[in-house]
DNA sequence: GCCAACGTTGGC
DNA sequence: GCCAACGTTGGC
């Protein structure tokens, strides 16, 4: 069946809930990570949180999720940031991330760090808003959920593989920065060596959380106040 | 709805 | 540990 929005927030209802279940995750550390980037060929252990001092460290994120209505296993993925704006103080979980470099760059995040809220699989995919990160990385309870859309059945609550963190609307850009324009920029700018020259948004295809260096954000903040291209 | 890209699984 | 088959993502 469809696909499905690997990343829907939810209202935190019951993260209280969530918490208590087993600790964070930490786990293990065997494994290292590799600097910058990545890649999903690591073993298991080599996917876990990795040493502070060996990691690249991000402070700006890209969070895809979908705007539109699209049915999974009967349910509603649908999650556009009009939809964590309507939650209770505007914050949100981000549940459902089952992609191991994902849900490692979650963990990287830091309480009060900003994230573009990207509209994807959509009519206009782009980036409609800016939200920040309220709640560091966490077990993400919907793993173990029958019910849920995203339940993984390999994932036992002595040792959770999945993660999320809780965001809260902070605003919407001033003017919605559509995927066809960033991808212009991103042309030029390989060959010109400017900001957007290595977006992951194009050069990690399928990636839903991501990290974008300042140069990237605040070049993509600049737009705001551009005439669309 | 199509399909390219690419992550995951499992046989060997 | 290789790699073909399979499943998912997500633009178009």
């Amino acid at each position: 069946m469809a696909p499905k929005k690997r990343a829907r927030a939810a209202a935190i209802a019951n993260q209280s809930k969530a918490l208590e279940g087993s600790s964070d995750a930490k786990d293990g550390d065997g494994g290292r990570e590799r600097k910058r980037v990545a890649y999903a060929k690591k073993s298991e252990s080599q996917k876990n949180t990795s040493s502070a001092s060996e990691k690249a460290t991000y402070t700006h994120w890209l969070m895809k999720s979908e705007p539109e209505s699209r049915i999974e296993n009967g349910v509603d993925v649908k999650f556009g940031i009009e939809d964590l704006k309507a939650l209770p103080n505007q914050t949100g979980c981000w549940d459902g991330v089952r992609n191991y470099q994902a849900r490692n760059f979650m963990r990287d995040m830091k309480v009060g760090q900003q994230a573009f809220f990207y509209h994807s699989n959509c009519k206009e995919p782009g980036i409609a808003g800016i939200i920040k990160i309220v709640k560091e990385a966490y077990v993400d309870h919907t793993q173990f959920d029958k019910k849920d859309v995203h339940y993984d059945p390999s994932s036992k609550p002595e040792n959770p593989k999945w993660s999320m963190v809780d965001v809260q609307f902070e605003r919407m850009t001033k003017r919605f920065i559509p995927l066809t324009e960033l991808k212009k920029y991103h042309l030029k700018h390989k060959g010109s060596g400017g900001a957007l020259s290595c977006m992951a948004l194009f050069t990690r295809a399928r990636l839903s959380v991501q990290p974008l260096t300042a140069e990237e954000f605040d070049f993509i903040l600049s737009l705001e106040d551009t005439d669309p291209v």
